[in-house]
DNA sequence: TACTCAATAT
DNA sequence: GATATTGAGT
C-alpha cells in the first residue's frame, strides 16, 4: 500500500508486462499432466488440435465483436460507453481480502471498468469483489461534467443518484457522487458567503469551477430533494470564458443537452494511494498551471457529441485496456 | 432506499 | 493538509 501507480494508456505498456510467446503454454497443451491427473482422478482433458484452439479464438472474438455494447442501468436514455478513453483517476487500493467487509463491498463498479471488457468469466467476476474499490480521483474532466450536470439541475435537484446518472460515467458510484456534492455544496456555500473574493487557492479542483449565481444555488441549505430533476429544461451556469470565473449572479445561459447526447464516460485510469488531485498536479508542477488548463478547458466551447472532452491533460492517458 | 453530514482513512 | 470514503442519523 501507498505506492503510486499509474495505469496509462498504452497498449504498449500492458504489452509490456505480458509474457513472451516463448513463456507461454500453448493452448494446445493439457494444463494438468497424465500423473496428476490419474493422480487426483481428475478425468484428463480432451487433447485440443490447433485447430481447435483456433476455432475457439474466433468464437471468442466473434463474441466479443457482437456483443461489445453494454447497456447502462440508467436505461436508453443513457448511451453506454463503447470506448476507452478516460482521464479518470482512480486511486488503487490493496485487495485486502479478509479485511472490513464494509469497506470491500462497493468495489465492484470500479472493477467492472477497470477491467471491464475483461469480465469476462465468473471467477473474474467474483475476484473483483474480492478487491477494494479503487480511489476515486475527481480529474477537471470528470469534475467538469460533474458541475454541468449539477448546473443542469440546479443544485435543489442536484442529488447524487441523478447526478450519477446524468453523468453516466460508468463505475462512478453514488456513493463517489455524494462524497463530490458535499465538498462542492461546500465550496459553493463558501464563494458565495465570501462574495466576489473568490475561490480560495486550497480549492483546487473547485477552483477553477465557476461559481454558481444563486439561482443554481437556491436550495443550498434545504434538505434533501427527491425531485425528479432530469428533465427540468435548459439552464446552465457554466462559466463564461471572459474572466474564466464567474461571480455570484452572473449567469450564462447555456442550453443544456437532453440526457441523450450526453456522451457516457470512462473511467480507467488508475491510480495507487490517491492523493487527490496530487496525481494531476504531479504533472503539471504547480497548481496554478493546473487552474489555467482547467480554467481554459472550462472556457472551452461544448461538444456535446463528446469530442469536445478530448482536453484531456496529458498525463492522464488513454488506456486502452486489453484482456 | 437515498440523502446529508461528520468522522475517518488515504 | 487535501481529498475521498465510510458510517450514522434522518
Amino acid at each position: 500500500m501507498g505506492e503510486e501507480v499509474k495505469i496509462d494508456d498504452g497498449v504498449a505498456e500492458w504489452e509490456m508486462g505480458l509474457p513472451s510467446l516463448d513463456d507461454l503454454t500453448p493452448l494446445s497443451q493439457s494444463l494438468i499432466p497424465a500423473e496428476l491427473a490419474s493422480a487426483f482422478k481428475i478425468s484428463p482433458e480432451p487433447t485440443r488440435t490447433t485447430l481447435d484452439v483456433n476455432r475457439a479464438s474466433q468464437s471468442t472474438l466473434s463474441s466479443l465483436r457482437g456483443g461489445a455494447a453494454h447497456s447502462s442501468a440508467t436505461g436508453s436514455n443513457f448511451k453506454p460507453f463503447s470506448g476507452h478513453v478516460d482521464d479518470h483517476v482512480m486511486a488503487d487500493a490493496e485487495p485486502e481480502e479478509g479485511s472490513d467487509p464494509k469497506k470491500s463491498r462497493r468495489m465492484d463498479p470500479v472493477d467492472d471498468l477497470a477491467i471491464d471488457n475483461c469480465a469476462d468469466d465468473q471467477s473474474t467476476a467474483a475476484a473483483n469483489k474480492t478487491l477494494k474499490r479503487p480511489r476515486l480521483v475527481w480529474t477537471p474532466t470528470l469534475h467538469k461534467r460533474f458541475v454541468e450536470v449539477v448546473a443542469h439541475l440546479g443544485l435543489k435537484n442536484a442529488v447524487p443518484k441523478t447526478i450519477m446518472q446524468l453523468m453516466n460515467v460508468e463505475g462512478l458510484t453514488r456513493e463517489n457522487v455524494a462524497s463530490h456534492l458535499q465538498k462542492y455544496r461546500l465550496y459553493v456555500k463558501r464563494m458565495q458567503g465570501l462574495s466576489n473574493e473568490g475561490p480560495s487557492p486550497s480549492d483546487h479542483l473547485f477552483a477553477s469551477t465557476p461559481v454558481p449565481p444563486q439561482s443554481f444555488n437556491e436550495s443550498l441549505s434545504g434538505g434533501p430533494s427527491h425531485g425528479n430533476g432530469i428533465a427540468n429544461g435548459s439552464h446552465s451556469t457554466v462559466g463564461n470564458g471572459s474572466s474564466g470565473t464567474n461571480h455570484v449572479g452572473m449567469q450564462i445561459p447555456m442550453p443544456y443537452p437532453p440526457p441523450p447526447q450526453i456522451m457516457p464516460m470512462h473511467m480507467m485510469g488508475m491510480a495507487t494511494h490517491g492523493h487527490g488531485f496530487h496525481g494531476y498536479e504531479a504533472a503539471h508542477t504547480h497548481t496554478h498551471h493546473y487552474q489555467q488548463q482547467y480554467s481554459s478547458m472550462m472556457q472551452q466551447p461544448r461538444d456535446w457529441s463528446g469530442n469536445k472532452y478530448n482536453g484531456y491533460p496529458h498525463h492522464v492517458t488513454q488506456n486502452n485496456n486489453k484482456c
